[in-house]
DNA sequence: GCCGTTTTCGGCCCGACTGTTTTCAGTCG
């Protein structure tokens, strides 16, 4: 088992204890093992197999968890999950899942009427058998078959970039509300996560119940959930919901970091804050003592009053960044501006929109020196994938192209070059060898098993004419897993060879993830960020995998394709790739 | 269940909102 599998039981077995009543503490417990172990960028069994080593070291994991983990890794099963599951009905489970539904109310619904699907609880509601039980009344029931309704599609987090559109439309809406003076949103969509839960505004408003009227009046609101004095929140686009918030001026900072998150940062700003004898909630920062107010204004001041510089928003996951804060040694997190080069684009050769001028025109637009031009093999048949004649019939015309362009583009000629289901590369190695820019990629037999589609990856990465592996896991958020690749022995391969691994921007794609990200930094991998443009405005999507680089926590040192063509060709030499 | 420059026991972040309550539990973030 790896560490998201490992994880996965955790969190399973703290929600399950969750609906036995346990004890709070002991699920927190488990749901902080679980993160302390997602968020682990080596793999817990080589950590377990180092005598050296000591799994109840690590921070959230102690004695007890890391006996689970060893069982785990031996017998890839926990018989106390097997018999929890037995003794939680998934109904129960499913039923929690809806909104305003937790355990408690969940395991009672269960124990009181006689319910076997989703189905019985809605029938239950209509015929008012839920507002009889105790604890129950006609509002829970009549919210519960509100919540049955948007259900599976209020509980789907949608994508930053989408996120990002709802954003935008949202702010030219409230930009108009003259009693707000200050606003910024906050929540997942600031710490840049890939998908995005739900939207969080923060405002000072002069007259909160205008303020709040003028959300209600935004054009795309679906309904109101709740309406409170300080707190609205409402469902646009049918189901997905935004909240508002209204605070003080002099609150802002202090509720800025508070709505910022993540929740386990936040947990852990406080009880720092308590080792300085100070609270920390969303009005400010009090000394505990005598509850004067020490800060609040700005998050610089709520940091600085724990005696820590500002956190970027997309490190705040409690993984680091308290550590490097604390030594002075927070990264200086990539931006847009440090992008020179794009290495992976598609052009109407295959299933791209655009031609190779286009392709280089619009790249020039956005401030770059040097392309890729990397079409699709031959393998990629609903693609037009090129064979080994239309390949180099393309590498001779940017052969023809490149003088003119070489004065402001270096243009590449590249491939994306397929990895067959049976192993080895889709084009022979004479042909790859003409070209700049190799990426290598899977796009069949995807779900082939761990260890044959991990070979096929490592055979990409052995062969001296593959610079890159493109999008290494395959995953298409929301609507497709990654391969079951190991991505461990894919990173040391890819050190041992001198070979880049991409973070493909794309934002349905965005693999590598955070802690891929992150573990390639420790192991000195040098990343490179490409677009996978299929057409123009296909190049514009290179922020939103800036964005996934800045919360593994890279540099522009770390990512390849900051530098200039010198020092790329540089590098790469000294990768012995050219 | 985890953790420890006050602690190996006794804590564990903190508050808003709701519904069903007469003072609070559950849910959420």
């Amino acid at each position: 088992m790896d560490n998201p599998q490992i994880a996965a039981v955790f969190e399973e077995l703290a929600e399950l204890l969750e609906f036995r009543g346990e004890n709070p503490f002991r699920i927190r417990a488990y749901q902080n093992g679980a993160r302390a172990i997602r968020d682990l960028d080596e793999p817990i069994r080589e950590i377990a197999q180092d005598p050296e080593r000591d799994l109840s070291k690590l921070s959230g994991i102690g004695k007890t968890l890391a006996e689970k983990i060893g069982v785990l890794l031996e017998t890839g099963s926990l018989p106390q999950l097997v018999e929890l599951r037995e003794s939680v009905p998934e109904v129960v489970i499913a039923m929690s899942r809806i909104p305003g539904l937790g355990a408690k109310k969940a395991a009672k619904l269960h124990e009181e009427l006689d319910l076997n699907s989703l189905d019985d609880l809605a029938a239950a509601c209509r015929e008012g058998k839920v507002a009889a039980i105790k604890g129950f009344g006609k509002k829970t029931e009549s919210s519960i078959l509100d919540g049955l309704a948007i259900a599976k599609a209020a509980s789907e987090r949608i994508y930053w970039a989408n996120a990002d559109v709802i954003v935008a439309n949202l702010t030219e809406h409230m930009k108009n509300c003259e009693t707000i003076s200050q606003m910024q949103w906050a929540g997942s969509y600031r710490r840049c996560r890939e998908t995005v839960g739900d939207l969080d505004l923060l405002a000072v408003a002069s007259d909160r119940t205008k303020a709040m009227d003028f959300l209600e009046s935004y054009p795309g609101r679906a309904s109101t959930i709740l309406r409170g004095d300080t707190k609205i929140s409402i469902r646009v686009e049918k189901s997905f919901q935004v909240d508002m918030r209204l605070v003080e001026a002099d609150q802002f900072g202090a509720a800025l970091q508070y709505f910022t998150g993540s929740q386990a940062h936040n947990i852990h700003v406080r009880r720092i804050a308590k080792e300085h004898g100070l609270k920390v909630n969303e009005y400010g920062v009090f000394r505990i003592d005598d509850e004067t107010r020490v800060a609040g204004t700005t998050e610089e001041e709520v940091y600085a009053s724990i005696g820590l510089p500002v956190i970027a928003p997309e490190l705040r996951e409690d993984r680091h960044e308290f550590e490097w804060a604390a030594n002075q040694t927070l990264p200086e997190l990539i931006e847009p501006a440090h992008m020179r080069g794009d290495l992976h684009m598609h052009t109407s050769a295959t299933d791209g929109h655009n031609t190779i001028r286009e392709m280089a025109d619009a790249a020039i637009d956005r401030g770059l020196t040097y392309i890729a031009i990397t079409d699709h093999s031959k393998r990629v048949t609903v693609a037009g994938g090129l064979d080994e004649d239309r390949l180099l019939e393309q590498w001779k015309i940017i052969d023809e192209i490149r003088d003119e362009y070489s004065d402001r583009l270096t243009i590449y000629k590249g491939i994306e070059c397929d990895i067959l289901e049976a192993g080895g590369m889709d084009l022979p190695d004479e042909v790859l060898g003409q070209g700049d820019w190799v990426l290598a990629s899977v796009h069949f037999g995807q779900k082939q098993p761990r260890d044959q589609i991990t070979d096929r990856i490592l055979g990409a990465i052995e062969n001296p004419h593959v610079h890159c592996i493109a999008h290494p896991t395959g995953r298409l958020i929301n609507r497709r897993d990654p391969y079951e690749v190991d991505m461990d022995a894919v990173m040391k391969a890819a050190k041992q060879h001198g070979k880049f691994l991409e973070l493909n921007a794309n934002p349905a794609r965005l693999d590598l993830n955070d802690i891929h990200l992150a573990a390639a930094k420790r192991l000195e991998i040098p990343i490179v960020i490409n677009t996978d443009a299929h057409r123009i405005e296909g190049l514009d999507v290179m922020r939103f995998g800036i964005l996934q680089a800045r919360r593994g926590g890279l540099t522009a040192a770390d990512v390849a394709n900051t530098l200039d063509v010198e020092s790329f060709t540089k590098l790469r030499k000294n990768m012995g790739q050219i």
